[in-house]
DNA sequence: GGAAGTCAAGTCTCG
DNA sequence: CGAGACTTGACTTCC
């Protein structure tokens, strides 16, 4: 069965964060196990929220655990919290939902610092770690940029490609890549290729960095679901716009019906899940929600 | 209580 | 050369 499906990224505005932290001078195992406790609590709640709304498509906080990949956490949280994990994957694995993450700027599996990519390596297998505590097969990906070096992109591909091997087949397997202003499409497909990844598709990060002049944003979806295989799950894609006034590349306040209502138009038979990346986040999704909806009757 | 400053990590762009 | 921005602010200090 086709169709888009739109969800959103972390954040629910209108529910306590999922996200909260320490710092790192104040970390104990105590405050930890409260930290993550509150945490759990708070993405359940949050999880609850998208199945009374009808959201199947949502994005992890990495920040779910604190210090998740970092010394400092000394915790085995996967097995003190094997019970709690049970019974919120429960919930997302009962209302059919899919979930990503998304590691954030500091993980650059490409650096030409071995350090860094050190740090990649293990915020990957926290990412897979997570999500294999809840019980979510690989279908739920871990979506990364490319990262550093596209104004030397062969060098950069090689340096990817053994941080890459360095991963476990765990985290290998949930791996996507995903376009950006650095990377564009068509270089991030040529990679994805090379080692057999999908690729996450991104509407804005394209018109800012296009690739493949005089494709229509179908064909481009088309392009990057080549890439997805029946193990991956529904091909995923994220969708945002321009912020009026800001810089290029800021992210949209709120979603911008119009121009969301021609990416319908070209995509709304294909079998994507869509994570908007917008600043009101749930807010916006309601609205493509009830734009799809009267789509589907009219 | 509220405002301002700071926080694990990288990299690039802009002023 | 420092600040700001990035998928998501949250914590701590100071008044």
């Amino acid at each position: 069965m086709g169709g888009l499906r739109v969800g959103y990224a972390c954040v629910n505005t209108q529910l306590p964060s999922s996200a909260r932290t320490l710092r790192l001078a104040n970390v104990t195992p105590e405050r930890l196990r409260k930290l993550i406790a509150a945490n759990l609590e708070a993405l359940e709640a949050i999880l609850g929220w998208n199945e009374r709304h009808g959201v199947e498509v949502f994005r992890l906080t990495s920040n779910l655990i604190p210090f998740g990949s970092h010394a400092a956490n000394e915790l085995l949280w996967w097995e003190e919290f094997a019970r709690r994990f049970e019974e919120v994957g429960g919930l997302i694995l009962r209302a059919g939902m899919r979930l990503s993450t998304h590691p954030g700027q500091c993980t650059v599996l490409s650096s030409s610092r071995p350090e860094v990519a050190a740090a990649a390596v293990a915020e990957l297998e926290y990412h897979d770690r997570l999500l294999s505590a809840l019980g979510l097969d690989r279908s739920h990906k871990i979506v990364l940029h490319v990262g550093s070096g596209a104004g030397d992109p062969k060098t950069a591909v090689d340096r990817f490609l053994s941080g890459f091997a360095r991963l476990s087949p765990g985290a290998a397997g949930r791996l996507v890549l995903e376009n950006d202003e650095r990377w564009p499409l068509a270089p991030v497909l040529a990679l994805a290729a090379r080692v057999r990844l999908p690729v996450v598709f991104d509407v804005f990060h394209h018109r800012l960095a296009a690739s493949f002049d005089g494709l229509a944003v179908r064909d481009l979806v088309l392009r990057a679901g080549d890439t997805w295989h029946r193990r991956d799950g529904r091909q995923e894609v994220h969708f945002s716009t321009q912020a009026p006034g800001k810089r290029p590349g800021a992210h949209a306040e709120t979603l911008d019906t119009s121009e969301f209502t021609r990416f319908v138009d070209e995509v709304y038979d294909l079998p994507l899940d869509c994570v908007l990346e917008v600043k009101d986040k749930e807010r916006s999704v309601l609205t493509a929600h009830e734009l799809l909806r009267r789509r589907t009757c009219a």
